[in-house]
DNA sequence: TGAGTTTCTCAAAGCGCTTTGGGTAATGCA
DNA sequence: TGCATTACCCAAAGCGCTTTGAGAAACTCA
């Protein structure tokens, strides 16, 4: 059923029925309510699509997800972003919509979404320092809000982002204060903008203390459960192995925490790591003490504060630049405890000992 | 810029210029080719809100992501089955709409979806026994298919699923193969179609040798880590703990091998463990030797053939009622072994021996 | 050359809604 | 009661595209 006819039905214009739907005061209570009550009684519902075309709104929000060739993977901090925001735009009426696109295709997919008229504003995933979408955007006019941030990129621009830094630092200066001096960091991929924050946060608080990092313990990658594995072997099986780990994602740490099973060395005694949490909801980092010591920020809050952020922006309530920096603060759990003192008398046969099996309740 | 202006610049008619761009036959290759590269250079796209009004298609494909109070979850399977589907659709032109809504507001937010017209097909996730959605989406008239499928629902539909009777009773036989007689199930949530498939699997292969199935030995629920790890840890500590455990899902299955490791209880020695695998992006069971002994099949590659039915059947090419059971083949990995022999010797006092450090390489 | 064909192009009518700019009935006030 | 407001309601004009039905142009062939 059309406007046209339900209006007939109902008795009433096709204007006063529209003004009644979309809340216009130049109908009276009385023919609202009516109009409200008939609609859900024959079951009418707008078509929205002749809406989008009068109205110039598309009420639809875009994300794009691209996939490379070579990791073709979804990431599940994605998954629980998207959560966030998607119970945001439903409370709000608009939709959202996500295009999966070959990552040599991304800047094309944001030109379309604009020219195509499909949406109204984007999120902007996994920045890249001096991430070159932000300028498309901007040039493109369409509203957007990054759920990160990117350096060396001028001007203002919507965010939402964690203190990378100084979640880092402090996680750094807490496992220096437990008497650890070689510290691995297992970071995330090269060129992404939290990567390098964090790792700014890692050396700042090294620095401080007068430690040199060690490029052998910095490592940047995909966080999946087997760059967690196959990285934590590789710095344990080194001559000179880390006492403690930080790990940027729940995931590898998953990897990690399975390398120092299978070496049989164990997990907040003999290393210690430290985690950034995301709190997935499918990995929760849970206990009265947590297993993993961490800097916890919910990627899912995170998504509900970008789509917030993004429809006021659209609303032309805000001016589009607006900001949150969410802090990660520490929680200390089970995975962390003071260096071993004996280990530096260990160099020599480290590898045998290593491979002990663990002895230690 | 539109249509209008864009035809008058290139000295055609709107109705030519469509029609170009629309690969109708009633125009020159001469003229197509001109006029796509003049919107090329022009940088001209018609606009998608108008042209779904004049035509009355969508363009786009519905997915429902319900979320309930209790659990707020979002299944790290969606996203992969989402990368898969999404990637048919951009091939297609079509957009994904993605709706993320109160576990109770499902039904409605499918009649919202046909009723609006945003959306010309939708993919049915997670059905459950006599899903009711099938039912609803059938009275609609919208097309669909399901990822899975839903027993004692009468009358044909498109669905793409796993043989999951099939892959659980083979997973169960190849234990019971290797001298394994308590054997554990940790399972999807109950109700959900796929894990009801399971459990028959499993009991027909038990059946099948004459064994008597221990309702401690099985268990449902959302397959998190933690369910993983709580439920292995549970079973393990009863009176008559399994001596092999499947596994639904490899996320339940890295708290399975958390727990394990926690009680100093040797993977694929003392405990062996078989798993499903959907090949999640982050969450690969590789290696030349598998570490999780698993049935595999591809949760991504259900999205593609999922997306490639739907668009089919939306473009009438089919009749709506196709259908794709992909056979999830048992690959042999690390995680499982011969049953224990001595096990049975040790009952007494079990959990002390359980609790002891791990002995064996 | 002219009729018959084929090839291309166009004007105009929707698609189903929103929204402008009146118009009419109801109300308030003197 | 009569006039000025106010409160409602309506007809009609888009939004930017697709698509029908028909006309003009280009070609073919006798």
């Amino acid at each position: 059923m059309n406007l046209k006819e339900f209006s007939h039905r109902i008795g009433l214009s096709p204007t006063t029925v529209s003004r009644a739907l979309n809340g216009y005061p130049e109908v009276s209570e009385r023919t609202r309510r009516k109009v409200l009550e008939s609609a859900e009684r024959l079951g009418y519902t707008p078509n929205s699509r002749a809406a989008r075309l009068a109205t110039g709104r598309a009420m639809t929000i875009g994300h794009i997800l691209p996939l490379s060739k070579e990791h073709e993977m979804v990431n599940p901090i994605f998954s629980d972003f998207i959560a966030g925001a998607g119970e945001q735009y439903s409370k709000s009426g608009y939709d959202l919509s996500l295009s999966v696109v070959r990552d040599e295709d991304e800047a094309e997919a944001y030109r379309d979404l604009a020219t195509r008229g499909v949406v109204d504003g984007v999120v902007i995933h996994g920045p890249k320092i001096e991430d070159p979408r932000i300028r498309l955007l901007r040039e493109l006019g369409l509203p957007f809000v990054v759920h990160g941030r990117s350096s060396r990129v001028h001007g203002e621009y919507n965010w939402v982002d964690v203190n990378n830094r100084r979640a880092f630092s402090r996680a750094t200066e807490f496992l220096l204060d437990l008497g650890h001096r070689r510290i691995g960091l297992i970071n995330g991929l090269h060129g992404m903008d939290f990567a390098t924050r964090r790792l700014n946060g890692y050396c700042d608080a090294l620095e401080a203390r007068g430690i040199t990092q060690d490029p052998e313990l910095i490592s940047s990658g995909e966080m999946t459960e087997n760059y967690g594995f196959d990285t934590t072997m590789q710095m344990l099986d080194s001559g000179n192995p880390p006492t403690a780990i930080l790990i940027s994602s729940i995931v590898p740490a998953m990897g990690a925490r399975r390398a120092l099973h299978d070496l049989g060395i164990g997990l907040g005694d003999e290393v210690s790591v430290v985690i950034h949490d995301d709190d997935l909801s499918y990995f929760r980092n849970e206990g009265d003490v947590p297993i993993f010591t961490a800097t916890r920020s919910s990627v899912r809050e995170a998504g509900r504060l970008c789509a917030d952020i993004l429809l006021d922006t659209i609303r032309g309530a805000e001016d589009g630049r607006r900001h949150v920096l969410l802090e990660a603060d520490l929680t200390v759990g089970q995975s962390t405890g003071p260096a071993p003192a004996m280990r530096h008398l260990l160099d020599r046969d480290r590898t045998e000992t290593l491979r002990r099996p663990q002895t230690l309740t």
